[in-house]
DNA sequence: TGTGTAAGTAAGTGACTACTTGCATTTGGG
DNA sequence: CCCAAATGCAAGTAGTCACTTACTTACACA
């Protein structure tokens, strides 16, 4: 029905507004321009409809993907890390309230963690692989490293708007920049996908 | 006076579990043991309550000093990040609440952001001195290599519980770890305090 | 002993909350 | 055109919320 996505994606705004002690079905009838009987009717309670937009929300998140074989890595953990950090922002509000509802609400809101799950999970395999490939120069847990630039991320996406100049400028640049530090405290040479020469002396990696 | 403070103390406990809207008036004097009117006496309302309650916590923090002059880095910049590590995980539960307050109650949970900012700051100071000692290798934004760090710590802090296998194991080593990867990325040589000889031709940097 | 201050008890106010009931209206398909 | 499902409207229920009023008790200090 079109009239249960308006109600489930007016919820959703509701919600990431408000929380969800503050998303009263009043509010959210009117949001949706619907009568607030018809919450009642079409999802039986305020918190089954919640817990609904909840799900609809993370079901329909499609991140970037990273590439099995890594080829030109600064590039390709750049491109996913806007990407992800682009995702983050854009949901910001809806994902401060979901953790701070987690302890008071864990079976609703423990679906938000699937979302962080497979990006840690895609970005360890990526880094295995560049591991693999023999493209580092120095040992390394992929776990730790992978915490590392999410952490970096997805602390920019929550914090920045809060306090801006704790973080690097431009915001646009800001993925680019964590992955290169990232890629640096690995070893990796940035410059050519493998026939880099054996001699680095370790140019300067200006870029921008 | 003595109940004044056990009543701001409940507050913190109480909001920290339910937020804002979830913190009753009830349920904070209850958890102080004290009549709900003697809140409204004391504190006028509910709102003033819970912003002293906060304020009062903000200005109680004190964080880990990192030294002006750097002298073992990775020793240094490991305890300084597992105590701002420690710190943010004993708060958990209220800066999640408070994240998700900000947007609704700007003025109320502001000072939060203090804590933050003086961290960055400090660090941001210790990195560039680290950099004019030149014991740094490559060239790097003090804000962004901080950003990083905190990012990761603060990730850590707020995101374990909820997804323990997405960071490193075991969490008393994390800090520590994470404090290790900047240092690489920096190409800061984690052996000798000065002496650190210039030809350094990006010798595999193990430790542990 | 008197007095002021902090605290408690009891009761209640008006506003809001999730949710219900009964009935009228719209809408869309056969 | 008819029927049934979806929706709207009006009203109401029981409970909770922050906050108030009026009065009483405990205690420190002079």
């Amino acid at each position: 029905m079109n009239r249960r996505d308006e109600i489930l994606a007016a919820a959703a705004e509701v919600f990431a507004q408000h929380g969800f002690r503050g998303s009263t079905t009043r509010r959210i009838a009117d949001a949706a321009g619907v009568n607030e009987i018809t919450i009642f009717r079409q999802f039986g309670s305020k918190e089954a409809l919640i817990r609904e937009a909840m799900q609809y929300l993370t079901q329909s998140a499609n991140l970037a993907t990273l590439p099995d074989a890594p080829v030109d890595p600064e590039r390709e953990l750049t491109e996913w890390g806007e990407s992800f950090i682009q995702h983050l922002r854009l949901r910001s509000s809806i994902i401060r309230k979901t953790m701070s509802e987690l302890e008071e609400r864990p079976d609703m809101s423990e679906c938000a963690s699937d979302v962080p799950k497979r990006a840690s999970n895609d970005l360890c395999r990526y880094l295995t692989a560049l591991e693999r490939q023999g493209r580092t120069a120095d040992e390394f847990e992929p776990i730790t490293a992978a915490a590392m630039l999410m952490g970096a991320i997805f602390s920019d996406a929550m914090g920045r708007e809060m306090m801006p100049e704790v973080f690097p400028q431009p915001p646009e640049k800001a993925a680019h920049m964590y992955a290169r530090l990232l890629l640096r405290a690995l070893g990796v040479e940035n410059r050519s996908p493998r026939a880099t020469n054996k001699q680095t002396k370790r140019s300067k990696q200006l870029s921008s």
